[in-house]
RNA sequence: GGGCUUAUAGCUCAGAAGGUUAGAGCGCGCGCCUGAUAAGCGCGAGGUCCCUGGUUCGAUUCCAGGUAAGCCCA
């Protein structure tokens, strides 16, 4: 590794590197991004701290088959900032870039290429060209996302990425199952499922959950013709008629009331409930009464043939789930379509009938006329069916919201599928105590969404019957059934016949494998599934390290990770798969620190979806305001688990509030450091020396510090950045205006030596803290700042450390008293502009009420910002609040409450009604004060009572709920003649940039007036204006080249000429 | 339908172990400044703190029930 530091040899006065006003944040930040790839400094950064504790950053991995999109940015600049701060707190912090590359959405779009919508297409057009197409699109965006991640800032071992569909990585996989199988927690079931026939597979519920639509289904009401009971039927609902073929119970509320009813002559079984909804025309004849549970076991003749089976069926069960809001109170029960039908067909051993195929159609054993037809086509056919055989009561349509295949737009089934699930049940419990070590940014996560999902978990369908993914690597004995579930390559050679040695672990190659059978040394083949691509993620904090087959103490020591950041839809998604694995191989947490990210929105306050067109592509603004400036905003406007509306505006904002704010203040040092050749590591001025407003200033950045250090360990990326911006306003607009003249034009000494060394330690500071948010316009001010002066620095902010406080310059005391004060000139400003006296006209008088004794001492203390900020000779303090302000006494509730209760209204009212200024002057004179209310008295202490002042109409006092601060307006000649005076001095600056004169160009001035008062301030103020505008002689006569303007003075006509020497 | 979250100025957000005059930035209006400024500064106007109940001397804050929005799940 190179050198790590600056490199001058000698230390003697050097200039900074000039500021150009020329320039724009994304172009300075493009030549930032070739210093840290020219000199290595991200991989210096995890060089020098080699030896340091780690910090593991997991990433989740993104799919590179679309291009990043502003909310991947959000979660990229999240992930930087920690991993940076990480870093500079002394951390080696792991962060490999990891992508995703398998499932079904990168088949869906690889089938659209290929013009290929089923899987018979998909056969025919080669599982291995399929395949290559996969590898293919999946990373057909990389090189987008190489550039956004680099230009974007984020810090992330891109070269060293872990890519699921790696060997490595899928053996990794494979061990993780084989470790689930060895604890017999790997399984062969039969489930419900939503299936989609097109795609000829079940979707993942998070895929479901994508296509829910509403739409209008039938809705019928079908007569079950009961047995041993003539004439009597069982009134069935249903929405799906094409699930009536497969009907083998139905179920009833054992606690529900159920009624027969005469109906043309015909005996109809229903929910007692449900007649209002059944019966619109008009209540029929209740002929018997019934409670669920008499109906048990009662007998039905089945409506289709269903085929002859050994269990019993058509009869009546009880059913939990059975409702009487809607429907009939008697459930169809089909258990090969649906979840509870499927339930109650294990719990009463009904037989298994599944009359639809795989391909979404009737299989050929139905007799009947819609055999081979798609089932949703068949509905019409069936109700006619049931219609003519005198079997429908009842047939409308029903609006309801029912899920359709997001690929492909098709009505989902549920279908009972056989497939692999993972028992997660069982860890359960593990996993709800894992949850409970695991920091969540926001807290609530934890208990709220993702302990309520862990808490309903249910076994993990970890199957798809699918082509590009892991391949579930479970070999099945064609002789003896027998199955085994392989954990590795080498095992997978050494059980296989003629494994080639670079065997690729993905379909079709891997299906070609067969396995000699240990049990009978039969032939086994693979099950043809693959898994959950959800299951591949979720073993990163494995698999990205080749575990266990390499890098074993690297592992040890990087799980778990410290750290991951991803979308709140991760919740059921990668941070539940990755704990659930966490906890199935390792028995510990997956994550320490979990940040959940919301979504971004449109400016719009909508979803940003391509089909609505109200994306934002993050180049237009990396190319425009620059990667700070997005970053800046993502961190400031709202907290990173708090929806946003990404608005521009807002970067804009950010770029003008805070960066620019920044950059200006840095400007202003360096161009006026180096034009006063002044040395600022020179003679520094030991703290306790320095001006007050320099220690207010160290005070502030030190409790600045400790703050970014208490919000970073705390995941508060947004509090962070705001107290910094808060600080840098100060900076520019309290400290640095209020110091300009310290730095320009000042006698070299130790106050001008303070100022700039002040200034430039709080800069160099800034930078530091402000490196992991915006990390190229804090390079920038460190490498000129600190580059410029000192051989021995780090080269660049992000090998500095991070700023430690110096608790000695906080001094609480003094920011309290600078808040306080400025508050004052707040005031005082209002009032001037009350006034309508501009700032430029010295006043005699500022006077103050309300103020507490140790407030008068601090007015005191600080009054040179007073004196300077409001331009006013004196001020004075005053008691007699009432002769500026209105004043009401009332009650401090805080401490009278508790103390009297409900006494406290009375006391308001009774303050409220009596004479304030009397009141006032009693408290005064004793201490305290009596007061009679609702019949009782009560002594009222000093500290019990708010004197609360309001505004009284004159337009020069400015009031606030206890202080005023009240202007004289009168002005006496002298203060004339100094306003005056000021006012030359303007026009004087404004004619010497108006003529291009360089800042420390001294002038010759010549002034012509008929103003008796112009010519009188400027003899009374010579000096002053002489020194203000540089000049150094006063002429009768100027060359013709002088630049010369007629001036308004207050009023006044003068006429100015000015003239560089 | 269930779970979780959110609701404060036109917009984006702070905030308060419950205390009676609720803040900031942007935008808007007025003014100032124009030798640090992708300009800056000051000041002002702008609020039923979503609604309804309850607890309390006192609720925008706590509790309950709504309403609306978002996400997740059905």
């Amino acid at each position: 590794m190179g050198v790590l530091y600056f490199k001058h040899d000698t230390r003697k006065f050097r200039m900074f590197k000039e500021v150009s006003p020329q320039f724009t944040f994304a172009e300075k930040e493009k030549k930032t991004l070739e210093f840290w790839r020219e000199n290595d400094i991200f991989q210096k950064s995890m060089e020098m701290y080699k030896d340091a504790p780690s910090f593991v950053f997991l990433e989740g991995p993104p799919f590179a088959n679309a291009p990043p999109g502003v909310h991947h940015a959000l979660a990229r600049i999240m992930k930087d900032a920690v991993c940076r701060y990480k870093t500079m707190t002394g951390h080696y912090v792991h962060r490999k870039a990891g992508w995703d590359t398998h499932g079904l959405p990168v088949e869906y779009q690889v089938e659209k290429q290929l013009n290929i919508s089923n899987k018979a297409e998909l056969e025919a057009y080669g599982v291995q060209n399929f395949i290559e197409k996969c590898k293919e699109n999946v990373f057909q965006y990389e090189q987008d996302w190489r550039e956004m991640t680099e230009r974007i800032g984020f810090w992330v071992n891109l070269d060293e990425a872990y890519i699921t569909l790696s060997n490595d990585y899928i053996e990794s996989v494979w061990w993780v199952l084989r470790q689930a199988w060895d604890k017999d927690l790997l399984y062969q079931g039969h489930k419900v499922q939503p299936y989609c026939y097109r795609c000829g597979t079940t979707l993942a519920n998070h895929e479901v959950a994508l296509g829910y639509q509403e739409v209008d289904d039938p809705s019928i009401y079908v007569r079950f013709p009961v047995k041993n009971k003539e004439n009597t039927y069982l009134l069935v609902w249903t929405t799906t008629p094409w699930t009536l073929p497969s009907n083998l119970a139905v179920a009833v509320g054992e606690d529900y009331d159920y009624v027969a009813v005469e109906d043309n002559g015909q005996r109809l079984i229903l929910g007692k409930e449900c007649i209002p909804s059944i019966f619109e025309e008009g209540p029929p004849k209740i002929v018997d009464e019934y409670k669920g549970t008499d109906l048990l076991n009662w007998e039905y003749e089945p409506i289709f043939d269903t085929g002859t089976h050994t269990e019993k069926s058509h009869y009546i069960v009880p059913g939990e789930f059975v409702t009487t809001t809607e429907g009939s109170g008697l459930v169809h029960i089909a258990p090969a379509f649906g979840q509870d039908d499927y339930d109650i067909g294990k719990k009463h051993n009904l037989p298994f009938v599944q009359l639809v195929g795989a391909d979404g159609k009737f299989v050929p054993d139905v007799k009947d006329v819609w055999s081979g037809e798609y089932v949703k086509d068949a509905d019409p056919q069936i109700i006619e069916n049931l219609n003519n055989r005198g079997l429908l009561f009842k047939a409308t349509q029903y609006t309801h919201q029912y899920p359709f295949c997001w690929r492909c737009d098709n009505p989902l089934l549920y279908y009972a599928r056989e497939s692999w699930f993972i028992r997660t049940t069982a860890i359960r419990e593990q996993m709800l105590q894992h949850n409970q070590q695991i920091n969540w940014y926001p807290e609530h996560i934890k208990d709220g969404r993702f302990g309520n999902w862990l808490e309903n978990n249910i076994d993990w369908g970890l199957s798809r019957e699918r082509y590009w993914g892991t391949p579930l690597p479970v070999w099945v004995c064609d002789e003896c059934n027998h199955q085994h579930c392989v954990g590795s390559i080498a095992e997978l050679k050494a059980l296989g016949e003629d494994v080639p040695e670079d065997i690729e672990l993905h379909r079709p190659y891997i299906d070609d494998v067969v396995l000699t059978c240990e049990k009978c040394g039969g032939t086994m083949h693979r099950i043809q599934d693959v898994i959950d691509c959800w299951f591949d993620s979720g073993c990163a904090h494995t698999a990205q390290w080749h575990y266990p087959f390499e890098n074993k103490e690297l592992f040890e020591e990087a799980y778990p990770p410290d750290f991951i950041s991803e979308g709140i839809d991760q919740t059921r998604g990668w941070f539940y798969s990755l704990l659930a694995t966490g906890t199935l191989i390792h028995d510990r947490p997956a994550y320490k620190n979990c940040l959940c990210l919301e979504l971004v929105l449109a400016s719009d306050g909508t979803k940003m979806s391509k089909s609505r067109g109200n994306t934002v592509d993050p180049w237009s603004i990396l190319n425009e305001q620059g990667a700070d400036a997005l970053r800046w905003y993502m961190f400031t406007a709202t907290p990173p688990w708090a929806q946003r509306t990404f608005k521009i505006e807002g970067i804009d904002e950010a770029l003008k509030k805070f960066m620019g704010t920044l950059q200006n203040v840095y400007s202003f040092f360096v161009m006026y450091a180096n034009l006063e050749q002044v040395d600022v590591l020179q003679d520094a001025p030991p703290v306790a020396e320095r001006a007050t407003i320099d220690r207010w200033i160290l005070s502030r950045l030190n409790t600045l510090i400790n703050k970014v250090r208490d919000d970073m360990e705390k995941y508060h990326l947004t509090n962070a950045p705001r107290a910094i911006e808060t600080f840098v306003d100060d900076l520019s607009n309290w400290y640095v205006r209020r110091s300009r003249d310290r730095f320009w034009g000042a006698e070299a000494g130790v106050d001008k030596q303070a100022a700039y060394a002040t200034l430039y330690e709080v800069l160099v500071t800034v930078a530091k803290l402000a490196a992991p948010f915006v990390p190229f316009l804090s390079d920038e001010l460190y490498r000129n700042l600190v580059g410029s002066l000192n051989s021995e620095a780090p080269m660049s902010v992000h090998l500095a450390g991070f700023p430690e406080a110096d608790e000695s310059f906080i001094d609480t005391q003094l920011e309290t008293d600078m808040d306080f004060t400025r508050d004052v000139i707040s005031m005082g400003h209002a009032a001037r502009n009350r006034s309508g006296i501009k700032t430029r006209q010295p006043l005699g008088e500022i006077t103050l009420g309300g103020l507490s004794d140790t407030e008068k001492e601090t007015i005191n203390r600080l009054s040179s910002y007073v004196h300077d900020e409001l331009n006013v000779k004196e001020i004075v303090f005053t008691e007699e609040l009432d002769t500026y302000a209105q004043v009401t006494l009332k009650p401090n509730f805080k401490v009278l409450g508790p103390k009297y209760g409900k006494g406290v209204q009375a006391i308001a009212k009774a303050l409220a009604a009596a004479d304030s200024m009397q009141l006032k002057a009693e408290l005064e004179a004793k201490g305290n004060l009596q007061i009679e209310a609702a019949a009782e008295i009560y002594t009222l202490e000093q500290s019990e009572i708010d004197v609360q002042t309001q505004n009284r109409e004159g337009f020069f006092v400015e009031v606030d709920a206890r202080k005023f601060v009240a202007l004289s307006t009168e002005l006496t000649h002298a203060l004339r003649l100094e306003g005056m005076a000021r006012e030359l001095v303007n026009k004087i600056q404004n004619m010497r940039k108006d003529a291009d004169f360089n800042v420390s160009d001294r002038i010759r001035l010549r002034l012509d007036t008929q103003s008796e008062l112009v010519a009188e301030a400027f003899e009374t103020h010579r000096e002053y204006i002489l020194a203000e505008t540089l000049t150094t002689e006063v002429v009768e006569t100027l060359s013709e080249d002088a630049f010369t303007l007629e001036q308004k003075l207050n009023g006044e006509l003068a006429t100015i000429s000015v003239e560089q020497i």
